[in-house]
DNA sequence: TTGTAAGCGTTATCAC
DNA sequence: GTGATAACGCTTACAA
């Protein structure tokens, strides 16, 4: 593999001339050499060490995605966006699972601070200290969930409460009156604020009640987790899940204990998913703007002009389908 | 951040003991200079810069995973384990998704190459070309399909001929005389597999037929692709699915066609990820063995001992489910 | 068993 | 505009 220096001997120059040839800059370079350093860098097929650039300046070239689950077509969708803007902007997208266990999140954080990555997108399980570990280390970082006030950070979020609202007043209008609530883990960013949204609701609903189950966000747990009720007398008429992955479960659990949906049970899911289109039935859910969402994510982390923790709040959008009665 | 240099000074040694010390060679290290190393790091809380370190030893400590799409369950599984083993190896793995794009997979490849990973796991859609790249900037690889003969690349999968042929007489054997088959695109590698493994269970039922169709491996497109099946007075009886991905699409577009399955065509996939026992209805499948399958490429990949490429074949399992008929 | 010092391939300072 | 040269932090001959 060709370096700098043969580059540099090839066109009669200094190593310092090609990398600021290569660089745009720090100092400016004559049309001419500029050529000559361009004609031998393609006939060496030279390219920058991207190891030696990194020691040297101190930057990487790459972003670190933190999410609790790649499994969950949500974040595999959010991979894959941030994957193409960070490839657009040149960098490499580090993917770090944490398949919901926070010690594996703990391993990860660890790894993207040790690998100096420009800068973290953050779904997280722990939120506050791994924030703090990444804002100790100096590692710019975007959480796409709702952050406690006061934590310093940039958070890039659709406005959950008024989601969670929304969609929970959907299916009361429908005319149904008891309300299955399936969260995620008690704990976990974002239940909350579902859980909010959805008293709202209820407040507009004097007559419906709700029962809650929290459950970790996967598709089998969720299952799992309505099975009792769907072995009731009653089952709840409606079920708002806080995520489609939750959802498809439920659909499942629906179909396993024979009730149809929308007409014996309805179901909300969340996140919008393009998977939301292919499931028996099609599920109503709530879009997030997945590819808006990456797209600023990476423009908030590579922009090093920008280093105010803002919170900005995306639009979200409400999809009725099949499996809410529409 | 404390570097060797720091350390050193403190246990009152040099860098190259130091070094020693945290990577147990290449020169012996007396217990008493060792304790001391490591109580001067840890009160310091040394982690040694890998970027630093990759640069001198050519080592990344990192592994590439390129697959053509993280949305596949099976990928997003197997990225799941493979993400273990490397962890468990100390290495990072890297994904890249090159969502059915060979261009895309193409920047994955010059990347991966750009940032010296120690290997990669490869589930190409170029193959031949991918493997050249990889072998000529000395990249070990490990391919999880079928690769053509004459190629020197290690590979670990299952037999896929059999498989196919093993799923397709057990459609017959229901007593399903027209089989619908939804492979792969045409040039995909595994795609001339299952057509073969298909036409050996054929020969084996003469009264049997099928009709192919090839389509993108993404459950939209294979929605797509049967829908002019399903339109049709004489849909074929039984579907066969060259993986679950399309499969799900299948499911769908039955239900969408107001066909019930399996009473009225049945449905098998290929891959067994564990989302095919939550479908409505749950998805028979050949199951391939996708953690052994990881650990083993994790294993292969860092044994710098074992250079020869070897073709190893893994054991797959029929598994029946109501989608089939049982 | 330990220490010195020469890389690894960049970047960027500073003098010209 | 350009070119020596000193980092960046580690590994590893080689010498002691």
């Amino acid at each position: 593999m060709a370096t700098a220096r043969d580059v540099a001997e090839r066109a009669g120059t200094s190593t310092a001339v090609v990398s600021y040839v290569f660089n745009n800059g720090p100092r400016p370079v004559s049309a001419d050499t500029r050529r000559r350093v361009l004609e031998a860098a393609a006939e060496l097929d030279y390219r920058p060490n991207i190891l030696a650039r990194a020691l040297s300046a101190g930057r990487t070239y790459s972003l670190g995605l933190l999410i609790p689950q790649i499994r969950n077509p949500y974040f595999a969708t959010l991979a894959e966006h941030l994957e193409n803007f960070a490839r657009q902007h040149d960098h490499l997208l580090l993917i770090g699972d944490s398949a919901g266990d926070p010690e594996q999140e703990s391993a990860h954080i660890g790894s993207f601070i040790e690998r100096k990555v420009d800068g973290v997108v953050l779904v997280s399980l722990l939120v506050e200290p791994a924030i703090q570990r990444f804002a100790a280390a100096g590692v710019p970082v975007v959480a796409l969930h709702p952050v406690p006030e006061g934590v310093t950070v940039s958070t890039l979020s659709i406005d959950y409460v008024a989601a969670a609202e929304a969609s929970t007043d959907h299916l009361l209008s429908h005319g149904y009156r008891t309300l299955g609530v399936v969260t995620g883990p008690e704990d976990s960013p974002g239940t909350s604020e579902h859980r909010r949204g959805i008293e709202r609701a209820l407040d507009k609903h004097p007559r419906a009640s709700a029962r809650y189950v929290a459950s970790p966000v996967s598709r089998f747990a969720a299952r799992d987790a309505v099975q009792p009720w769907f072995k009731q007398k009653r089952p709840p008429r409606a079920i708002y899940c806080s995520t489609d992955e939750q959802a498809f479960g439920v659909l499942f659990a629906a179909w396993e204990a024979g009730l149809r949906v929308p007409e014996d049970v309805a179901v909300m899911g969340f996140d919008g998913t393009s998977e939301c289109t292919v499931t028996v039935p099609p599920l109503a859910s709530v879009r997030q703007p997945i590819e808006e969402t990456a797209r600023s994510a990476v423009e908030l982390l590579l922009d090093r002009t920008n280093t105010q923790a803002a919170r900005h709040v995306l639009d979200y959008a409400l999809v009725p389908s099949t499996s809410c009665g529409c």
